[in-house]
DNA sequence: TTAATAAAGGATAAAATTGTCCTTTATTAA
DNA sequence: TTAATAAAGGACAATTTTATCCTTTATTAA
């Protein structure tokens, strides 16, 4: 469904939003280690998201990955894939036709279309705040 | 969402059908023209769904691929996904836990299960037979 | 102002996926 | 029985994705 940087990306991004509804920033360090992820690797898709300030960062000692309380309740899931994975999921042809819509469409277009908006509308309607709240309320995992 | 394999296996597939209702085996050649994909890599996918009957292959002059009327009507998309791509894409995580299920949920696993068991109905639920019935009524298409 | 800390960024490396080429095997028809 | 045809199969190549390592830059606190 996601590619391997999506997944850990979503991951992080939970834990990051959690350690910042707790007024704490999350080092790399700490996110691989609570996500399961790569370290190295989990940087990369970090340096990517606060490039387009999905989170923030801060450099130096007592820095970290963090997200202010309001961002928290704007940034979507969806805001999330689509920096990772861009749109494809939600635009891109069952069949992988270039070209595939209402008008010239591949024989699975319309049993499609319902399933890739029912997803596109779970990601943006589901928050970060509102995960971390869902979080406070049940016991969920974000590794292994 | 589907591998590329997947992705022209399907196509392939459903052209076959479209061809065998006809009455005319396909041709390697007639396939990755009609659904414009590479010719060799066709080719391994075929072998794939051919081992496992699938669909069915002759070699030689007349030879080519097909599948038997009886076939048609008992083929699902699902099936054909799974021997290409395994049941990931229901069964898995969309946050990449190995171990995620009801018991021990991701953040987003409830979120999940439902668009993924819309996916599996639909792809269970939509046999080759269908889809030749389907594009014997509109203009659907299978390339670019 | 220096030492320590932590993210940013560049250069590679490993693995998986996608794709090609060539030989072998089976089948058909002349 | 031979020549032509077409799938099966093996070996290999290119590309993309996943992953690591090392240097640079920024920040903090002593």
């Amino acid at each position: 469904m996601f590619s391997k940087s999506c997944e850990y990306g979503l991951r992080a991004v939970i834990f990051i939003a959690q350690q910042s509804h707790l007024g704490h920033k999350a080092s790399l360090t700490s996110i691989s280690q609570a996500v399961d992820s790569p370290p190295a690797f989990t940087a990369k898709i970090l340096q990517q998201l606060a490039k387009n300030n999905l989170i923030d960062s801060s450099k130096g000692p007592k820095g970290g990955f963090f997200m202010a309380p309001e961002a928290m309740k704007t940034l979507t899931l969806e805001a999330v894939v689509t920096v990772l994975d861009g749109d494809s999921i939600y635009t891109n042809c069952g069949l992988g036709l270039k070209q595939c819509n209402d008008k010239k469409p591949c024989p699975l277009h319309f049993k499609f279309v319902a399933i890739k908006e029912e997803l596109k509308a779970m990601l943006q309607n589901t928050t970060l705040i509102m995960l971390v709240n869902d979080m406070n309320l049940y016991r969920f995992h974000l590794k292994r």
